[in-house]
DNA sequence: ACAATAAATGGGGTGGTGCTCCGTTTGACC
DNA sequence: GGTCAAACGGAGCACCACCCCATTTATTGT
């Protein structure tokens, strides 16, 4: 499937997107997603033409920031799918919650589901499978109302996030009340 | 309290006013809210100082754009309390999903409580002020947790609209998910 | 070791933004 | 009408995303 005869990237080019890489997850950390690309640029030592050679888009910067930690978030799920599926779903959109929370701008980067980037590696869709077993499970525990979708509870704790950024207090109160329900 | 001394604006500044509201509450409506501020200015056929002038911040344009819905939202607020304590709660939180839902930039607008604007007659302190109430109805009646705030709840409903900007079906579904929660 | 070559770079340009001076116009009041 | 504060608008500033193209650099074959 992957084309073979693609040559290795050059030494250079792998140095400048690790730098490049690391420089915008410390900005992003402590400035938002919103941060200026030229900034993050400038930091790296790199002209600007270098950043938007190696990140097309905003976007796919945001992908590749997170992309570490969101797929340690799908393993979490995974080992709670196997060893709790009774609270393991509460479990884990707590953890979701959290995290989205503490990292101004995932939540960004989760919105809008279809990008120009392929189908299932963007966080959005590695956090929706892993989502997915998750829900399975809890519904048959009986845990979770049969009607729930994991993209909705997705969408559900990224909006949370998305509000209350850096919040977590509020964002961790509100998804209990999402969980649990207004009416008694 | 007011200052009486204070002269009636000349009318210049009046048309100009209502012109540059017009043509953002147009703009905002159909490109959302993050619209540029020249463009607005351009096509009210004004300067763009005279567009600073008036609207000190983005912010403060867009809570005189929707003012005026808000102000509805909360005569709404009043009416459902009054007439019918028992699922008006829902059906206003309803009401207001759909209506930040489809009026993209509401919900940016609402999530900065506080600002430099006096307390309350912003936006989110409007709807803060209509929601408490008709909480605290709901509460009484026995269809709402008593843990519940009015604050929580419009945080909740905005971060919803936020995170399915342009899509009223998802919101809508979203919300009642929250309402009923996510446990049978 | 070195030349050939494709890959990768970065400075500078373009067009856009939000915002602010400051000289000029204009409406209101006598 | 004349006066005067109120209001205006264009030009200017600093910043941004993004792109073009001449130049540099890593790799590979000899």
């Amino acid at each position: 499937m992957a084309n073979s005869s693609a040559r290795p990237p050059r030494s250079d080019r792998r140095r400048n997107h690790e730098r490049l890489l690391a420089v915008a997850t410390d900005l992003i950390a402590c400035d938002g997603a919103g941060v200026s690309l030229e900034e993050i640029a400038r930091r790296a030592g790199v002209g600007s033409a270098t950043l938007h050679r190696h990140f097309p888009s905003r976007r796919a910067l945001l992908e590749e920031v997170f992309h570490e930690g969101v797929e340690r978030l799908c393993g979490r799920a995974r080992e709670l799918g196997r060893d709790d599926p009774g609270t393991g779903l509460a479990t884990w959109l707590e953890e979701l919650t959290l995290y989205t929370t503490n990292n101004r701008g995932l939540a960004t980067s989760l919105m809008s589901g279809a990008g120009e980037l392929p189908p299932e590696d963007t966080c959005h869709g590695m956090l929706l499978d892993a989502a997915d077993d998750l829900v399975a499970r809890a519904v048959e525990a009986g845990v979770a109302r049969p009607g729930v979708s994991a993209a909705d509870l997705i969408v559900l704790t990224n909006a949370i996030s998305l509000a209350t950024e850096g919040d977590p207090a509020t964002a961790g109160r509100l998804l209990r009340l999402a969980l649990e329900g207004v009416h008694p």
